[in-house]
RNA sequence: CGCGAGGUAGAGCAGCCUGGUAGCUCGUCGGGCUCAUAACCCGGAGGUCGUUGGUUCAAAUCCUUCCCUCGCAA
């Protein structure tokens, strides 16, 4: 049974997004409307691709409209005369028309425990600055970036083995039971909006070009961090005489017997890359211009003659 | 026509510049050693060197056609 007739009006753009508004829409809640990114060229023969969110809405035969500039063509969403909007990892900052028009006004998840981590790549920089744990708000969108009143938020344990992508499919989960349980309660207005304490806020920048780069100078676990809060999207490399290497797979260990910043070759079935106070072991990798390969079969190859090396 | 790398046994690579019918590591199969083994030793199978055409006495190797993969950039 349809529990909540009220018009809403969704919009996101990754695959963190697509699943939430499938589960929403499974659930009987009464999307009218799907807003979305404009179509991407993606890939080396520049091929327009339309978003996750956009691709789903379509399966669901939902009305999808793709704003280049919501900012100037938000009038496009007030036809579908919206009661209530949901915002997840849309990618564009909504106008105040916007938010101000529905009844309910416009609510947006966000991956942190807010007010840490506001701004666009909180789940990455959890990882990447390797907490025990981090969590998912749902709250009220402003102006401003991610500082609009919490309406509800939950704990989440980040698993030492969780990758970025990992993570992003729990949130994304979290998100959506979350939003679930939350939404009747709200439409009864049986709920709480609490101000954040802007003196605690932290912020997770979005990730720049450099930070793929991946350096084997620092403490073991903090190179960890680093290469899983990336993995597999965007994802990292290093360079090794000139040629560049996506990590694909590793994990980590602490050992003593360390030559820092060196890659020592092919241990069992992984690759031994030193840091300070241990080694990454990599088991999944990718050169430049190669298909990914395992451990051992890079190093039957082109590894075994790079034992030694220094990396850059 | 955005820039660049590459397509050689099941896997990963070398050989190509300085043409002369193919090699390495691993896997696989058989045998041996061993209490035993992912270790070691011996032996075998497996490749029309991506495709088309050309140059040459001779091409994986030089030139050319097309296909495919991957990195960067967007």
């Amino acid at each position: 049974m349809r529990y909540c007739d009220q018009r809403i009006v969704f919009m996101g753009t990754p695959e963190f997004a697509s699943n939430i508004l499938k589960g929403l829409v499974e659930a009987g809640f009464n999307i009218v409307g799907v807003v979305s990114q404009p179509d991407k060229e993606v890939g080396r023969k520049r091929i327009l691709q339309p978003s996750s969110v956009k691709k789903t809405a379509i399966e669901l035969g939902l009305p999808v409209i793709t704003p280049i500039r919501i900012r100037n063509e938000y009038e496009e969403v007030l036809r579908f005369e919206p009661e209530l909007i949901i915002t997840a990892a849309y990618g564009q900052i909504v106008p105040k028309a916007l938010l101000e028009y529905p009844k309910y006004k416009c609510i947006n998840t966000h991956g942190s425990l807010l007010p840490k981590y506001r701004g666009g790549a909180p789940i990455q920089r959890s990882i990447i600055n390797g907490d025990d744990f981090t969590g998912m708000s749902i709250m009220y969108m402003n102006e401003k970036m991610d500082e609009g009143d919490i309406l509800y938020q939950k704990k989440l344990p980040i698993d030492i083995h969780d990758t970025n992508s990992d993570l992003f499919v729990k949130m994304s989960d979290l998100a959506l039971e979350m939003l679930l349980e939350f939404l009747p309660r709200f439409f009864e207005g049986d709920f709480k909006a609490i101000k954040q304490n802007d003196e605690e806020a932290t912020y997770a920048y979005n990730l720049d070009k450099e930070i793929e780069h991946v350096s084997f100078e620092d403490d073991v676990k903090k190179v960890y961090d680093h290469i899983r809060g990336l993995l597999d999207n965007p994802g990292c490399y290093f360079m090794l005489k000139e040629k560049k290497y996506k990590i694909e797979m590793c994990f980590f260990e602490y050992a003593e017997d360390v030559e820092v910043n060196t890659f020592r070759g092919l241990k069992n079935d992984y690759l031994r890359f030193d840091c300070l106070n241990g080694f990454i072991k990599v088991y999944m990798i990718k050169p430049e211009g190669k298909n990914s390969m395992d451990g051992r079969s890079f190093y039957n190859g082109a590894g075994r003659n790079l034992v030694g090396e220094k990396l850059g």
